[in-house]
DNA sequence: TGCAGTGTTGCTTC
DNA sequence: CGAAGCAACACTGC
């Protein structure tokens, strides 16, 4: 599930390689995808690649950008496939052979031999090319960047308060901040200490405080450890992250809370998806 | 064996 | 208007 740590990791991975290369041909099997991506990047030359929340920007020539949002099982790919008894099966030996990366549903092929593939189970991934300058108005509902340097705790604050709801959703609001999902929503609040139940306009001034700080550390924790890797995310060489064998909340439940305080991880169904928290040190 | 669980986003419904 | 539910989809695990 790829949220901010896992899109940065990708993006990370792709700005090594892509810059400077051309795509040359494209292949698809989605049924879904604009008749004329094919037509619109063949030939074009890749400039640059970016994040914005848990989007994945790559800039072309010509003012085009391919916008990939990977949703719930996709991830690019940068390697090499070749089709075998109809399948795609990756041409080099190590993590691009790993199951999870047998979902080939879309290849761009690349001027150096290589290719970037999107990987995607259960093909809800969002794939559109368009005008760079559209860009903005694609992402007006989008809120700031968590690393933004103008998110003070100020601005935060003003943001949060003036939010309805409980806090778990409203950190999971990409219009509120963009790039946290249900990993580290989970994860944020338990270091923060506070309640996913808790409504967000009656959170304590120290409260926002914990969230604001938390929210740095958890992400910065998770990009250094390359993502979670939880079911089937993986990097884009095929490899998985290691930010899984760190969780403190998330899929945690009934294990010992890692505060030391007692508490035991509980999950709770909250809006339809899971929240995984410590009753101990999150109270209500 | 069949069905619940897995979670992102946007659309529909109330 | 806001909150809740569901569809898009495929596979795993109980």
């Amino acid at each position: 599930m790829p949220e901010l740590p896992e899109v940065e990791t990708i993006v990370n991975d792709l700005k090594k390689v892509l810059p400077g290369l051309k795509i040359r041909d494209v292949w698809t099997d989605l049924k879904k995808l604009p008749k004329n991506i094919k037509k619109e990047v063949v030939g074009r030359k890749i400039l640059k690649v970016e994040r914005r929340g848990k989007n994945i920007l790559i800039h072309l020539d010509k003012s085009l950008t391919l916008l990939v949002h990977q949703k719930m099982t996709g991830h690019l790919l940068y390697g090499k496939w070749q089709k075998k008894n109809g399948a795609w099966q990756s041409a080099i030996p190590g993590p691009l052979r790993d199951p999870e990366n047998r979902f080939i549903h879309l290849i761009f092929f690349l001027s150096n031999g290589w290719q970037l593939a999107l990987c995607d189970m259960r093909k809800f991934a969002k794939v559109v090319i368009l005008a760079t300058e559209k860009i903005p108005e694609e992402f007006r509902n989008i809120g700031p960047d968590p690393f933004d340097k103008g998110l003070s705790f100020v601005e935060f604050k003003k943001i949060v308060r003036g939010k309805s709801g409980k806090i778990k959703i409203v950190l999971m609001d990409q219009s509120v901040i963009a790039g946290i999902g249900n990993i580290y929503s989970d994860e944020i609040l338990w270091l923060a200490g506070v309640h996913p139940l808790k409504p967000a306009q009656k959170l304590k001034e120290e409260e926002i405080k914990n969230i604001y700080k938390a929210i740095k550390q958890i992400l910065n924790k998770a990009i250094k450890a390359r993502g979670s890797s939880y079911i089937d995310y993986r990097d884009a060489f095929g490899r998985k992250g290691n930010y899984q064998k760190m969780h403190y909340a998330y899929q945690q439940t009934g294990k010992k809370c890692k505060k030391k305080d007692n508490g035991i991880i509980k999950k709770i169904r909250i809006a339809g998806r899971s929240a995984h928290f410590c009753p101990t040190h999150q109270k209500l």
